[in-house]
DNA sequence: AGTGCTTGGAATAATGTATTCTCTTTCACA
DNA sequence: TGTGAAAGAGAATACATTATTCCAAGCACT
């Protein structure tokens, strides 16, 4: 799955030609079996190295390497849907709200557990683990889940401190060392403040985790360990509370690696 | 599967050679995915053109085509095998946090979103809904979501407080009408205090909602709506963690209740 | 206009695949 | 036992696909 979310998250950081080839390819996941790179090229209306250049952005070694992985996501849709007629039950047989709600949260959730690569996970949890202290500050929107997020760590022991913006921000920053750990959640957009105090958390030698929405984000980039989160389609009201789940989800990862590294 | 079928069906009819390879094949079925001619010819001790004339022979087009036929029977066998094992491949193949944590997750919401019936989540999102004040109180360990799903109702015009118990508690309740709704969410005990507080409400004609334990416990007694959450299996750490997501994704499933009655 | 940066394509190098051709082995038959 | 047809295997080679290099055009900033 992750290779055509990865495009369809990065798509608003592409040029005109790659979004070209990304939308076909999203569009006619099926063709591409059949596709040499030159036959692809020439059916978007680009060059064939533009099509190789495409694969490589995306990270991987040239274009078999995409049409692998591309085909391995929809051999795997059979999968993932074959996963669905499965778990459709297990939420429910009938349409309780739960139900409706277990759907499209579980598959943020997966898409979201897909796009974490496991390192970076261990480092957030290591960097969290020896901490002295950590700052936790977020956008608006991210609040609830980072006060939750507070609430957890300080369970566990770990000096964690809810920013709650405004004045105090910056003496809080002031106040860390290259000892402890900034982390940052915000939502959908790059929130200004946020890179700002990110940027002076990072001059004096602290660690900064972010939590962002996948794709690169100012408040991603100047972070030293990311992680995301997949946003889920468009869905009117129910995306914040989507999205929400999936940060949580996130967060409660870091957790549990927190108490199993404990023991 | 035709295509490792007919390779084991023909191998009678085969030359030395060919029998060579397709052994290898039959064997190696995964690593032929990473394997250009040469190499499988390398591997196999014959030469590169013998690979493809294997494979014309067997009636594709050429070696590639052998491949992708290879490759499509085991993506079709891990197919299968997700629909045998329930959702466990749903959360990532690779054994990350997230998909650890994943699996157990999972089991708790579904033993969760069995066990609350439609009714009485609807009828919960009625009467927050209705309501005039909502005053949410928690026993201290799940303070944490008690903030958190007053974070959403706020966010959606509801006009939620969240109780920090304390000597504010007893004033909060003595304030409330038959026009508002108490919450009340507690975690594995009864919480004395808790019960005192919705019983006083009660008195006071005030629509009580619990979230609790799935079992008869006296905060649940005392309410008029009652929500469960169902404990995970005792996983040492873990358990406090699961069961507020649990309790998480219960009060999210009120808050997608409230978003789509909105509508 | 000038500089540095990014993007895309033409040309080409590198790799991978298919075909041809030749050599060897095998076996039937005189 | 010798001879030739047939089949199999690989080297060499033709062909196809993919990756890289290099250069031109567009654009922001000076």
């Amino acid at each position: 799955m992750t290779c055509l979310l990865k495009m369809r998250a990065m798509r608003d950081q592409m040029s005109v030609n790659e979004r070209k080839i990304a939308d076909f390819v999203l569009e006619n996941t099926k063709l591409l079996r059949d596709y040499s790179s030159q036959q692809l090229a020439d059916v978007v209306g680009v060059s064939q190295s533009s099509v190789v250049k495409f694969s490589q952005k995306l990270g991987y070694k040239g274009y078999p390497s995409l049409k692998l992985a591309v085909y391995e996501t929809y051999a795997g849709a059979a999968q993932v849907s074959a996963g669905e007629d499965d778990a459709r039950p297990r939420f429910g047989k009938s349409d309780t709200l739960l139900s409706q709600l277990g759907q499209k949260k579980l598959e943020v959730l997966e898409n979201t557990a897909h796009i974490n690569e496991a390192d970076h996970l261990s480092a957030a949890v290591a960097a969290i683990r020896n901490a002295r202290c950590i700052q936790i500050s977020a956008c608006s929107g991210s609040a609830a889940v980072a006060q939750y997020f507070t609430y957890q760590l300080l369970e566990l022991g770990c000096w964690a401190v809810f920013d709650q913006g405004g004045r105090l921000q910056q003496s809080m920053v002031n106040s860390l060392s290259d000892e402890d750990v900034l982390c940052i959640i915000c939502d959908l957009g790059g929130e200004e403040s946020l890179v700002e105090v990110a940027n002076r958390a990072r001059e004096r030698g602290v660690k900064v985790l972010s939590l962002t929405r996948y794709n690169y984000n100012a408040a991603s980039i100047h972070s030293d360990i990311r992680l995301y989160v997949v946003p889920p389609e468009e869905d009117q009201g129910m995306q914040r509370l989507l999205y929400r789940s999936a940060q949580l989800h996130v967060m409660e990862t870091l957790i549990s690696g927190l108490i199993s590294s404990d023991q």
